[in-house]
DNA sequence: CGGGGTCAGTTCAAGAGTTGAACTCAGTGC
DNA sequence: GCACTGAGTTCAACTCTTGAACTGACCCCG
């Protein structure tokens, strides 16, 4: 179900526009890898919704599949670097229900160990604005 | 169906966890405003969906319906604080997509007008990290 | 005054996706 | 041999989504 479009938000809503994949990714990235522990950890996720989910990510080449063990058959899951890229639109879901739902999960800094946010940056002014106002335009080659 | 959780993940993506609401934000990030331009701009919305969504947008508080005129009773529908604060989750998937994907839409800032990313930071050390590699843990008070 | 057009939806049948429960199958420890 | 674990698969019931058509209020035009 490929929409043919060209705008990124719809692309990647395409791969992860349902209720489970970013759950998936987000215990990825809070280090589950095998199918028990995503099971376990994604608030009541059917099997079936979970190998489904899987698969997609596998073929989006976000997640990879690897056999860690063979002589019973066992497989660990972990994210691409295009995987960890999600990190950043999971860390904004975070941030953003952190501001209107009580939390136990928090984003942290792999290397500092702080909590960390996640903000708008502009790379010209290389200026920060975690709440400016921001727009959407049709093109930066052909402004609307 | 509300999940009883507290991640704020899943709680996000309770009210935007679908293919097309946050399609829906995009558009009103982009100025469109009334049920006929949403309608067209966002790609294929059947109007039972829109109109859908829009009502549980507006449940949640993050879109607010508005009458402009009324001799025909006209709507307009603008995103409230909340609702513009979703344009993070927006922008960080047009980010990620538009490394993927060949992109018409760019996220502009509001003040100087130019192409911005939205990317982690860390508040405490005043640091950002556009890919620093980040882990997702089950709560800073009682650290996993 | 009648016809066509716009806007903001609603209705409905058909189809697709999701859910939960049960089941499979291989291997392992006891 | 037997229960257990991990990694899924299968299936029927159910719900949600899709697409197309329709409604109804109001305008503008002749």
């Amino acid at each position: 179900m490929t929409r043919k479009v060209q705008c990124p938000v719809a692309s990647t809503l395409d791969l992860v526009g349902d209720r489970w994949t970013l759950l998936v990714v987000r215990d990825l990235l809070r280090g589950r890898s095998r199918f028990s522990e995503l099971r376990e950890t994604v608030e009541g996720i059917p099997p079936a919704i979970l190998a489904n989910r899987l698969k997609s990510l596998e073929a989006a080449g976000v997640v990879q599949r690897r056999q860690y063990q063979d002589r019973p058959p066992r497989f660990a899951y972990q994210l691409t670097a295009k995987g960890h890229a999600l990190g950043v639109v999971v860390g904004a879901m975070a941030t953003w229900g952190e501001q209107y739902a009580d939390s136990d999960l928090a984003l942290v800094d792999g290397e500092c160990g702080h909590g960390i946010r996640v903000v708008y940056h502009c790379p010209t002014c290389a200026r920060r604005s975690p709440r400016r106002r921001v727009r959407i335009v049709d093109s930066l080659r052909h402004e609307v």
